[in-house]
DNA sequence: CTAGGGTTAG
C-alpha cells in the first residue's frame, strides 16, 4: 500500500507556465483527493503521522496532488495570522510556492509509527488543514475525511475548525462555511461547555480573520447566522445581529433578507417586521428584495394597506420596485380573496405589463387567484397570454394549470401537457401526480388514473397523506369500497398515517356501496 | 437572499 502511494509522484510545473485550472480539473483533483483519503482511512492514520512536526503530511499531499489555485492571483498569499492560542504550532509551511519537491525523501517518514494517539491526530489535523490553505478544495475533503473518521472532536480540536474557517473565509467559499457552522452547532450541542462565541473570540484574536480585514470576519458571521436560520435557531441568529455580538461588523443585507424571509415563512411575521425596523435603525439600507419580503409579511397579516405603504417607503428610499415586489402584493391580494381584491390584482398586473415587468411568477400568482375564485376560463386565458409572450411554465406553474384543467374536467388536455413536460425533460413530483390522479378519478377515467398511480410508484415517488386521500376518495367514488379499505394496509406499510379525511372518504365509499354495517363498524373501531 | 402548486365543505 505504502509503495503504491509513493510510486508516481506528480511532477509540478512552475505556476507561471501552468494554465489556470478549470472546473473540470478542480473536480478531478477533488475526486482524486477523496480517493486517496479513503485509502488513507484503510491504511489507518499512520501515513499522516510524520516523525517531526515540520515534516507535515501536507507535504505528502503536495507531491501527490498538484496544488490548484482558485480565482485569486498568486500574489495574494494567504496570510495566516498567528494567535496566542495557536502559537505552539509550526508556521513554516505558510508559503506554498510550488517548487519542485523531492518526493523520494519523504516516502519513509510517512509510514512511521503505528501507535497514534489522539493528541497527535489533533495536532496533525490542524497542521495539515493549515498547510492546505492554498488549496481549499483539498482542505475541505481532508476535513470531511477527518470528520467521517471522527477525528475532529470537540472542544479540544477547535483550532482545526478555526483553520478551516479561515481558509474558507479567505477564498469566499460561503456555502462551505455554512456547512462547517452547521457542524459546529451540532457539536456545540453535544458539548454544552463550548460556545460558538468562543470560536469567534479565537478568530478575533487576530483582529479578525486574515489580519483584521473585516470582510473576512463578515463572511464567518454571515455563515454562522445562516446556519442558525437553516436550523430555525432564530433567537441565536437575531442575537448575533445585535451590536455587542457583531464585533462592530455591519451585517450583510442578503443575510438579513434570508433571516426575515424565513421568519415570515415560519409564521413569525411580527418578529420579521421587528428585525426589519431594527435594520433601518442600524442604518442598513434595505434592498428591493427586503421590501418585497416586507410586503409579503404585511399581506400575510392581512394588512394590505400597510403593504401598499411599503411601496411609498421604497419611493422615499429611491429603491425601484421590481417584479417581485409587485408579485408579492398581487399574491397577497389573491390570497385575501374577494372580487374587489382580484380586480386590484388585475390592475396591478396590467401595470406590470405596461412597464414590461412581467415575470413568470406573477402569471402563476394570478392564475392561482383565478383558480381559487373559480374563474377557470380566465385562468386558462392567462395561460394562453403567457404563452403568447414567450414565457415558459416551470414545474409548479404547470401544476397550477393542471389543477385548473382538472377542475374544468379537461384532464385530457392536462395529460397532453404532461407529455410536453416530459419532452422538456421536466420531472413530475408527488403534487403533479396527486393533481392528475384526482382529475382522472373525477372524470372517471380509471385507466388513466391507475396508469398515473403506477407511473408515480415506478418513478420511486412515495405517496403522502394527500395522495392517499385522493386515491381513497377516487376508489370510494367509483364504488370500490373494499379497495379503499385495503388502502389502509398499504398506507401502514408505507408509514403514512391516515387522518380524518381518509376515514371520511372510506366511510363514504362504504355507505354508497350499501355496506352500512361495515361503515358503522369502521366508524366505531376503525380498521 | 427569489417566491408560487396537490384533498376538503352542507
Amino acid at each position: 500500500m505504502v509503495h503504491l502511494v509513493c510510486v508516481s509522484p506528480v511532477r509540478l510545473s512552475s505556476s507561471s507556465s501552468r494554465p489556470r485550472p478549470g472546473v473540470a480539473h478542480r473536480r478531478c483533483c477533488l475526486a482524486l483527493a477523496s480517493l486517496c483519503f479513503a485509502l488513507l482511512g484503510q491504511l489507518g492514520f499512520s501515513l499522516l503521522c510524520p516523525r517531526s512536526a515540520s515534516d507535515s503530511a501536507g507535504q505528502w499531499l503536495r507531491f501527490k496532488f498538484p496544488i490548484t489555485k482558485f480565482t485569486h492571483s498568486s500574489k495574494f498569499k494567504f496570510k495566516f495570522a498567528s494567535t496566542a492560542a495557536l502559537a505552539h504550532f509550526n508556521d513554516s509551511h505558510n508559503d506554498f510556492s510550488e517548487s519542485e519537491h523531492s518526493s523520494s525523501s519523504s516516502s519513509s517518514s510517512y509510514c512511521s509509527s503505528n501507535n497514534i494517539t489522539n493528541d497527535n491526530i489533533k495536532e496533525e489535523s490542524f497542521h495539515i488543514v493549515k498547510s492546505l490553505q492554498n488549496n481549499p478544495s483539498l482542505a475541505f475533503s481532508f476535513f470531511t475525511q477527518l470528520k467521517q473518521q471522527q477525528f475532529v472532536g470537540f472542544p479540544e480540536n477547535i483550532s482545526t475548525y478555526a483553520a478551516i474557517i479561515r481558509i474558507f473565509c479567505y477564498w469566499g467559499l460561503n456555502r462551505r462555511l455554512t456547512f462547517v457552522f452547521l457542524d459546529l452547532i451540532a457539536l456545540s450541542k453535544q458539548h454544552p461547555s463550548f460556545e460558538i462565541h468562543d470560536l469567534f473570540e479565537l478568530l478575533l484574536d487576530d483582529g479578525g480573520v486574515n489580519g483584521g480585514n473585516h470582510n473576512y470576519m463578515l463572511r464567518a458571521i454571515d455563515a454562522y447566522v445562516k446556519a442558525c436560520i437553516v436550523l430555525k435557531m432564530f433567537d441565536e441568529a437575531i442575537d448575533f445581529l445585535s451590536p455587542t455580538r457583531r464585533h462592530s461588523v455591519v451585517p450583510n443585507i442578503l443575510t438579513c433578507n434570508f433571516l426575515i424571509n424565513r421568519l415570515v415563512e415560519n409564521g413569525k411575521v411580527d418578529m420579521a417586521l421587528a428585525i426589519y425596523n431594527q435594520l433601518k435603525r442600524l442604518g442598513l439600507c434595505p434592498n428591493h428584495y427586503t421590501y418585497a419580503i416586507v410586503i409579503k409579511a404585511f399581506c400575510k397579516k392581512c394588512e394590505l394597506e400597510k403593504a401598499v405603504y411599503v411601496f411609498k417607503e421604497m419611493e422615499e428610499a429611491r429603491v425601484r420596485p421590481d417584479s417581485y415586489c409587485y408579485t408579492a402584493y398581487i399574491e397577497g391580494l389573491c390570497n385575501n380573496m374577494s372580487e374587489m381584491k382580484l380586480v386590484g390584482a388585475e390592475i396591478m398586473f396590467s401595470n406590470m405589463i405596461k412597464k414590461g415587468m412581467v415575470c413568470q411568477h406573477v402569471y402563476s400568482a394570478l392564475t392561482y387567484g383565478y383558480c381559487k375564485s373559480h374563474k377557470l376560463s380566465k385562468a386558462l386565458d392567462l395561460y394562453e397570454d403567457m404563452r403568447s409572450r414567450g414565457m415558459f411554465l416551470d414545474e409548479v406553474a404547470y401544476n397550477i394549470v393542471f389543477s385548473a384543467l382538472c377542475k374544468l374536467g379537461e384532464v385530457d388536455d392536462a395529460l397532453d401537457m404532461v407529455e410536453d413536460m416530459k419532452a422538456k425533460r421536466m420531472v413530475l413530483d408527488i403534487k403533479h401526480y396527486t393533481t392528475l390522479i384526482n382529475g382522472c378519478f373525477l372524470r372517471r377515467q380509471l385507466v388513466d388514473a391507475f396508469a398515473m398511480i403506477r407511473e408515480m410508484k415506478e418513478k420511486g415517488l412515495k405517496a403522502d397523506i394527500v395522495t392517499y386521500n385522493v386515491i381513497a376518495a377516487g376508489l370510494s367514488r367509483i364504488g370500490w369500497a373494499q379497495d379503499a379499505v385495503d388502502l389502509l394496509d398499504e398506507m401502514e406499510t408505507q408509514g403514512v398515517k391516515p387522518n380524518s379525511i381518509t376515514h371520511k372518504r372510506i366511510i363514504e365509499g362504504l355507505c354508497s356501496a350499501g355496506k352500512v354495517v361495515e361503515a358503522e363498524t369502521f366508524y366505531q373501531v376503525g380498521r
